[in-house]
RNA sequence: GGCGCCAUGGUGUAAUUGGUUAACACGCCGCCCUCUCAAGGCGGAGAGUUCGGGUUCGAUCCCCGAUGGCGCUACCA
């Protein structure tokens, strides 16, 4: 299909896979959808040093869980295989040996000493730092002669004689002028390729139409241009994004916090949240009034001219409110599945719990599911229901305090009469009645009533209503569970037991 | 030092692309609900669009400058 839209996601594997970059991937992907493009994943693993199998595993693992797939890339394949940069080599090489032919790159002899003085020089001088081009203009016999001879030299590109433009579809034209930028190098001595050049080539030769990524690149953009010149390729359209940034206003990093999309899915974000949230940091829908997302609508509304082109501060609050309305959202089942794992050693393994076990921890989820922002808050939240230490409660003041009062003895007493004289499972309505009942005898209604049993049953006097706590203690207490839940009748005893 | 990018409440974004009481969301505050917490419902405060010039009958929007933030400035990616 001549005009398709083709696109790239071009991480290098040397560590996690970064938000932003996660922003620039979904862009990406977005842009392709939205316009019947095609989104392309390739590798740049030139630094060899650096990039791991395991890096490269984890980010497509990760792409994947945020639903954002690849038409062409690693594992797919397509009509411009290899798409991992340390198995193109060969092609770089064709390429670099046409542009010297051509006279359109030329050797480079200079040391790396030479080159840092010409640098200090420049900086001392108030000018621009670029090469001096001392090779530049050595004769071609000159240059065959040296290199035959032995003398390392790195591949340097000859920049035009005019400035350097490009158009960027978020910021209009960028130009630069001819002075500022100097002859890039494109190999190395040691015979490896730069990554600017390798990008551009493949960018070049993978068919890009729109290079889409972030805006630290676009400083690198006019030699980028340069090369296509070169090559006598039309360059791509460009569309840079902006930094995303920490509340400091400085480049989000671990200094942070959490950072990587793999962290984001540990802690329990849930991948249309995060996805939703990335696309909303950078990019209004047009109205500017709607703030929930699918990625299908996301497809539907995304257009590039409308990302914004200044910096955004990453906020966590915004995506902690997204990740709550998604979790009020999601499939009751999904939920169950995605939070089990956060209960490792209270719960059994998954795959070996009943239904039983299944429905109780469901029944757990709706209670305390709307008082987390992210999954792996939940056993802190529901933890009293696990592990309960009435002692603990007098270390806090305010407790001691309610619990020091005289009603307190007076309603935990009539309770307790009632809840041991009753055998069986206790039922919402029956708590509810002996409620009723210590009400009349103790004369204790409102605070008085609740927060001393609440403290008796839970250790704290804030938490979710009796209606809903109660079946979750007597059917957890009959369950099989690392964890033993208690029953409220064992809460009770074991509360006025602690007393001497 | 050089070059580039950016600039609307605390935060993210809107504003029929020069004419609005500058909108929405997060957060914050208050009220309702309630034994409490969370959720939910309702309401409120918070920017005159970084500053200074210019163009114009009229600038958030166009131009210039300043300031600030960020990025690049490698034989890193």
């Amino acid at each position: 299909m001549p005009g398709q839209p083709r696109v790239r996601f071009a991480p290098s594997p040397t560590g996690f896979l970064h938000v932003g970059n996660a922003r620039t991937a979904l862009y990406n992907w977005l842009f392709a959808c939205h316009t019947g493009g095609v989104f392309l994943l390739r590798i740049e693993d030139t630094d060899l040093d650096r990039s791991e199998v395991r890096h490269e595993t984890q980010l497509m693992e990760d792409l994947r869980w945020l639903g954002l797939d690849w038409d062409e890339g690693p594992g797919v394949e397509g009509p411009h295989a290899p798409y991992r940069q340390s198995e193109r080599l060969g092609i770089y090489r064709e390429h670099t040996d046409r542009l010297l032919a051509e006279d359109k790159a030329y050797r480079c002899f200079c040391s790396a000493e030479q080159l840092e003085a010409e640098r200090r020089e420049a900086v001392a001088n108030h000018q621009p730092q670029v090469y001096s081009g001392r090779c530049r203009s050595l004769s071609a016999a000159e240059s065959a002669r040296r290199a035959s001879a032995g003398k390392p030299f790195a591949v340097r590109l000859r920049i035009p004689e005019h400035p350097l433009r490009f158009h960027d579809l978020i910021r209009g034209m960028v130009e630069f002028p001819q002075e500022t930028v100097s002859d890039p190098i494109l190999v190395r001595s040691s015979g490896m390729p730069v990554y600017n050049y390798v990008v551009t080539l493949d960018d070049a030769l993978m068919e890009i139409t729109h290079v889409i990524r972030g805006d630290d690149h676009i400083s690198n953009t006019p030699k980028q241009v340069a090369i296509y010149e070169a090559f006598g390729w039309k360059p791509p359209e460009f569309a840079h994004l902006s930094t995303i940034l920490g509340s400091d206003r400085e480049r989000l990093s671990k200094r942070h916090g959490a950072t990587s999309v793999a962290s984001f899915r540990e802690m329990g974000i849930l991948p249309e949240a995060l996805v939703n949230y990335l696309a909303l940091l950078g990019w209004g829908a047009e109205g500017g009034t709607r703030e929930i997302f699918s990625l299908d609508e996301l497809v539907r509304e995304f257009r590039l001219e409308r990302v914004t082109a200044s910096p955004a501060v990453f906020d966590w609050e915004k995506l902690h409110w997204l990740n709550r309305h998604y979790l009020k959202a999601a499939d009751p089942d999904r939920v169950v599945e995605l939070a089990w794992p956060h209960f490792a050693g209270l719960l059994p393994p998954q795959d070996s719990a009943g239904p039983e076990i299944r429905a109780w921890f469901g029944k757990l989820l709706a209670l305390f599911l709307p008082a987390v922002s992210q999954l792996d808050e939940l056993p802190g939240k529901s933890g009293f229901l696990f592990h309960f230490d009435p002692a603990a409660t007098d270390a806090n003041e305010e407790k001691a305090a309610i619990l020091a009062s005289e009603a307190t003895a007076k309603v935990l007493s009539a309770l307790a009469a009632r809840v041991r004289s009753h055998s069986g499972q206790v039922t919402p309505e029956q708590f509810k009645a002996w409620m009723n009942e210590t009400k009349a005898e103790t004369g204790a209604k409102g605070k008085d009533l609740f927060h001393p049993v609440r403290i008796a049953l839970t250790g704290s006097h804030s938490g979710p209503e009796f209606d809903k706590l109660i079946p979750i203690f007597e059917e957890g207490s009959r369950l099989q569970l690392p964890t033993h839940v208690l029953s409220v009748r064992e809460r009770i005893e074991g509360f006025l037991g602690k007393q001497p």
